[in-house]
DNA sequence: CTGAAAGCGCTAACAA
DNA sequence: TTGTTAGCGCTTTCAG
């Protein structure tokens, strides 16, 4: 194993300083043409790649942004991976990824983080605590939550940008929905009480809902998680007077509650009871499920979490929020008009 | 914005020298109880953090792992993340995340990979050319392909180590179950023609089918996409001899086609056809699926890509090549014995 | 346009 | 055990 060939090995080469290899590999620097032929060619031969740490430290960006995730399980959020990466690649940025603990959330790895000086995090299914948001924002890393916005109080809230779907709508759109095609005990199912995404879809489902003199029925929790939703189904169902259509905060909960009403109850949707989840995840489409759902765009929404990047880790913009709209995406788990 | 503490403002607070402070974040280095009580206390004061890439430089290990993957598809990738993630992280390792192209695979970013003077490399759903492959053998950089094994020929072939599952016999157990429970005209239906794992996985499959005197009816190509799953079901199922039996090279093809086999051909799952997938990903255990298949178990085979990394980062040790078993997981798409 | 020289923040000899 | 010193590989003034 010999070791990789610096810029001066390149210089000794093509008989030219060190200064002058630097400046054939930044983009905008001055050199000549001539200059640049004889460096490009000697650093050809001897497969010279100018190391990315060396440059960081000087520059001071590492070109390396933070992902941090908690679970992985929703297929949602592989999809952010995959599309996040994929566009900051084509910037010449790069995605350093952290698993954080459901728990402890982006807290724990927050420290391991900064250590490695990225330009910016991304927060998706994590949380991050006011204080340490507080401490990003006084080292200058941007943070912005994906698909979550946090209820940081006071100057903290202001310390993180954030990316949702208009999750309002989302809801709102489900209630209509449910509502013409004359369900009538509906019910709604949690994720995590106290994540945004859950709270805001709970709340334009409500509003609208009251909008056209209706209510829900009831409502029980699933924390986002497939065993979690299957009891909460089997809690709401089994009950007096159970629901004729529930609103699932989500796909990964969605096709849980489905299997569990359809293998255990022996209902028929959407006949005994009506189902729309939310993301749109690959799986909603599966011919098994046939998901009606409320799609989240995850290609503008990633789009929106790097400009929000971008935007502060040049310029000192303010942190902002953005909101994407979502569509419904009508499949077979809600009956037809009457 | 003001910019982060260096270890020489912590020494200024401490009134010690700037080695002093390396020291007390260096594991192993040797200072005075006291010394470390005064250094950590200033730091603490300053929010101080060693600055990872500058430590770097320097030791020449960046404590960074390039985890390369094509698609995010498939259910058994996204595992592989987290917990690679995981483990790493616990390890004082993190993964800087590369989506490669299909086409170009690997090679396309690992221009990219070795600037940010990464420990080693994870190829996983992604291959790289051999030329490449002695590349990063020559700058030192372990390569490890997971869940395939490339046909690098000749000195190459030892550039890089692998960890799949036991293919061969993963197939075999295929095999043998159809046969068993009295499918006789029995189809495989590939993955990528060039890929090992489809390959080993139809080569044991096709063996253990001879040892009991059948053969495979007929076979198609899914290319491991939802899609061509979908299409490849309906080219072998359209057919005068249909088959009454299907092993498929994994679990995301799996579902595509007992989409396929139920919903448009419609078939019944197992009488009319025994459906055997491969992976076992969180996906097959659904309700609406209940997929019998071949379980890869995640944990032992990320173990292992650890292990071999860490192997070929300290020592000289050569690559090699790591299999796990896989075991048979019976749920109900292959009807019991008659 | 080009080269010389001064660091980026840190670790690792080497002395003391 | 501690401080001093010399770089790691690169970018970026500053002269020329």
């Amino acid at each position: 194993m010999k070791t990789a060939p610096r810029a001066q090995d390149v210089a000794d080469l093509a008989q030219v300083s060190q200064s002058a290899v630097s400046r054939t590999f930044t983009p905008g620097a001055s050199v000549s043409e001539e200059m640049r032929r004889k460096v490009l060619a000697a650093a050809q031969r001897l497969g010279y790649r100018p190391n990315a740490l060396a440059r960081s430290l000087i520059t001071r960006q590492s070109r390396i942004v933070a992902l941090v995730m908690s679970y992985l399980e929703n297929q949602f959020y592989p999809l952010v991976i995959e599309k996040l990466s994929q566009k900051l690649q084509k910037q010449g940025y790069h995605v350093l990824m952290f698993i954080a603990n459901i728990d402890e959330g982006a807290d724990g790895v927050l420290a391991d983080i900064l250590q490695y000086q990225v330009d910016g995090i991304v927060l998706a299914s994590a949380m991050l605590s006011p204080t340490l948001a507080k401490s990003c924002l006084d080292v200058g890393v941007p943070v912005v939550q994906f698909n979550r916005i946090s209820d940081l109080a006071g100057l903290a809230r202001y310390a993180t940008g954030s990316v949702t779907s208009d999750n309002a709508a989302g809801g709102r759109l489900a209630a209509e929905l449910l509502v013409a095609r004359g369900y009538r005990r509906i019910a709604f199912l949690a994720g995590l009480e106290d994540s945004s995404t859950s709270m805001e879809r709970e709340r334009g489902f409500n509003q609208a809902l009251a909008g056209l003199g209706a209510r829900v029925a009831c409502r029980d929790t699933g924390n986002y998680s497939f065993a979690g939703a299957q009891d909460a189904v089997r809690r709401l169902f089994n009950r007096a007077d159970p629901p004729d259509a529930v609103f699932v905060a989500n796909d990964h909960m969605a096709i849980a509650a489905m299997d569990v009403l359809r293998l255990e109850l022996g209902l028929r949707i959407p006949e005994d009871v009506g189902v729309i989840g939310f993301d749109d995840v690959p799986q909603a489409a599966w011919g098994a499920y046939q998901l009606t759902t409320i799609r989240q765009h995850v290609e503008p929404m990633v789009d929106a979490a790097v400009t929000l990047l971008r935007e502060r880790m040049h310029g000192q913009a303010p942190a902002r929020d953005i909101v994407v709209p979502c569509v419904l995406v009508e499949r077979k788990t809600v009956r037809p008009t009457p």
